[in-house]
DNA sequence: TTCTTATTGCAAGTCTATTGCAAATATCAC
DNA sequence: GTGATATTTGCAATAGACTTGCAATAAGAA
């Protein structure tokens, strides 16, 4: 179970779990788009649950602490977006610039990239962004 | 020449040359990193170049409206870098963690990739963005 | 239930970026 | 060159994402 889990994680770095963390987790864990701090606050406030942006930003911050979620930062949004990693393999998004709709993609070409871009930079490579932006279906 | 081209493209939108856009197109030119709006700021003033933060955002606008710069959104930097096309072919970035050194890579692995989206998703694929962070040989 | 300590809400602040408007300046016609 | 006109600039104010300090609140262990 995915609470259970969370809650092990926020023990074992002598945190707890509170009701605003639970909402901010619940939320994530029904809704399919990455969702941005704001995002999560107002559909909060809607349900009539009463939270703070600032306790939305810390939770967000503590939950990516304990790689329970991904922090995104679309092709020039301007905002970060978070969703749950809850098992989900790594993954990158493409965004309708229309309508904003996001879309996961199953794929992740960078894999074998990543040895060839070391040999050339001498880098040693720790992340990448990939994202992609373009026209849905319904916005075509 | 580049000024040439600059010159060309601004008159055909109706626009001027001027003495602040010419300071921040110099800058962007023997700059080898993609430079913030911030820095460009930074860097004419200690130059002596008197010319308003907002000028330089402005000026960066219109010179990507123009196709002659790109706005970089690099890895949870908060904030957009900008470097001169000038007859560059498209390629994206590795910056280092530790000392924020920006390398440009060569080899953009997407282009098949692009196609084998689009099938999978519907979308018309548009634009990507692809950064890499890590540590540059000096950080290691 | 009580005590300790993490967490929250509120207010204020930071940082990147944008907008409105009057003053300055580039370009064009003369 | 001079003047007309339209673009560009600087300044002040504003927007929006995100952070910080601190007193009040609530979680969880004894």
């Amino acid at each position: 179970m995915l609470e259970l889990t969370i809650k092990k994680g926020l023990r074992a770095t002598g945190r707890r779990m509170t009701r605003t963390r639970q909402a901010v987790l619940t939320l994530l864990e029904r809704t399919r788009q990455p969702l941005s701090a704001t995002e999560i606050f107002d559909q909060l406030h809607q349900e009539k649950v009463s939270i703070d942006l600032v306790t939305v930003y810390r939770t967000l911050h503590v939950l990516k602490e304990l790689g329970l979620v991904v922090q995104l930062d679309l092709h020039q949004e301007g905002l970060s977006r978070y969703e749950l990693k809850e098992g989900r393999k790594h993954h990158h998004h493409i965004r309708c610039q229309m309508c904003g709709h996001i879309v996961d993609l199953l794929l992740c070409p960078l894999k074998n990239v990543t040895k060839l871009i070391e040999r050339q930079t001498q880098f040693i490579v720790d992340e990448h962004t990939l994202e992609f932006t373009g026209l849905c279906p319904e916005c075509q």
